[in-house]
DNA sequence: GTCTATAGTCCGATAGAC
DNA sequence: GTCTATCGGACTATAGAC
């Protein structure tokens, strides 16, 4: 059931998100649905969670695949976000929109945000875990709601930067710079 | 009539926008909103295109009083986006939930972001605009939907350093960078 | 131009048979 | 547990008086 309602979100947005068309979609009846759903809420409540636990799983995945160095699970978080926008995301996105209506069911998810923070920057300089976390989390806003400047070689050029910064520091940028400088002298 | 909207939905968030609300709150009748705003769809799009201008305006007025260095715009652009979240921002929240439903009214506002943001890149390095400007509005997404890990104390810390960015280039990184290890030597 | 009244639709939730 | 049937309400939009 979970997966039809990803499904219509998928499909239609947000507003279609409705009992009926999850219901349909799951080739149950709206009462049956509402069996296992009691409300509305308690089946976008499930949804967030499976997002969350998704995005967690994912998450470790990566970091495990990536040396054991200072930085990495920054690294992976990075890597992790600029994937080709895939199905959770825009199943986030939508579930965004409907849960501005909802502020309550956002809670438990932004105690997972914070702590999944907490873990980032953990092995990180303040000011360069924040900096890489933050434009990554712009990058992905940007991207899910189709707002990017960005061409796809510009956005490459981006996400090899974060990467970067994540574990090397500053080298990734003056590094950069320099090979830019290198390449309008020749 | 465009105030009584924005007031609505600050008050009960973007699924309590409704022509029945807006009307109330107005001071008018549903049938004398509907003879300026043919359709809802038209409402919301007026409402979108004031909150840009509003936008334009106040980082118009924001880079007029900022010196005429390389980086200006990018800098009115940080610290207008980084004041303490005023109305319209909630309102923009609000708005970007009910605009995910209708993907067509985006548009317009999307192509509004994109010159924007080649303006403040003009006289900016690549790398460190793009990062500047993504972290920015990392950072607002991260406030508005109150899913931010920083405290208020981290959080003036990088806007200090992405207001620096905008302007000092990597000297800001690097310098913050020494300033705590001369404080952890003392 | 602004009003009242209402049409027509869709939603979330409930009730009760099986 | 899952179904059908339906209630009560809220929504967008229209029609027509003034």
């Amino acid at each position: 059931m979970l997966d039809a309602a990803q499904a219509v979100v998928l499909e239609g947005g947000a507003s279609r998100l409705t009992l009926d068309a999850v219901a349909r979609r799951a080739g149950v009846s709206k009462g049956g649905l509402m069996y296992n759903f009691p409300t509305k809420d308690a089946l976008l409540k499930a949804m967030l969670e499976r997002l969350v636990e998704h995005n967690r799983q994912a998450h470790a995945d990566l970091c495990a695949s990536l040396p054991d160095r200072p930085g990495r699970s920054l690294r992976a978080y990075v890597m992790n976000s600029v994937r080709a926008l895939d199905l959770d995301d825009r199943v986030s996105g939508a579930l965004l929109a409907v849960l501005n209506s909802n502020p309550g069911l956002l809670g438990p998810a932004a105690e997972y945000f914070n702590g999944r923070y907490a873990k980032l920057a953990a092995d990180v300089p303040f000011e360069r875990a924040a900096l890489v976390y933050l434009a990554t989390e712009g990058l992905w806003a940007q991207e899910l709601f189709q707002l990017s400047p960005f061409t796809p070689r510009q956005r490459a050029q981006i996400v090899r930067m974060l990467a970067r910064m994540a574990e090397d520091g500053l080298g990734a940028v003056k590094e950069t710079v320099k090979r830019r400088k290198a390449k309008a002298g020749r």
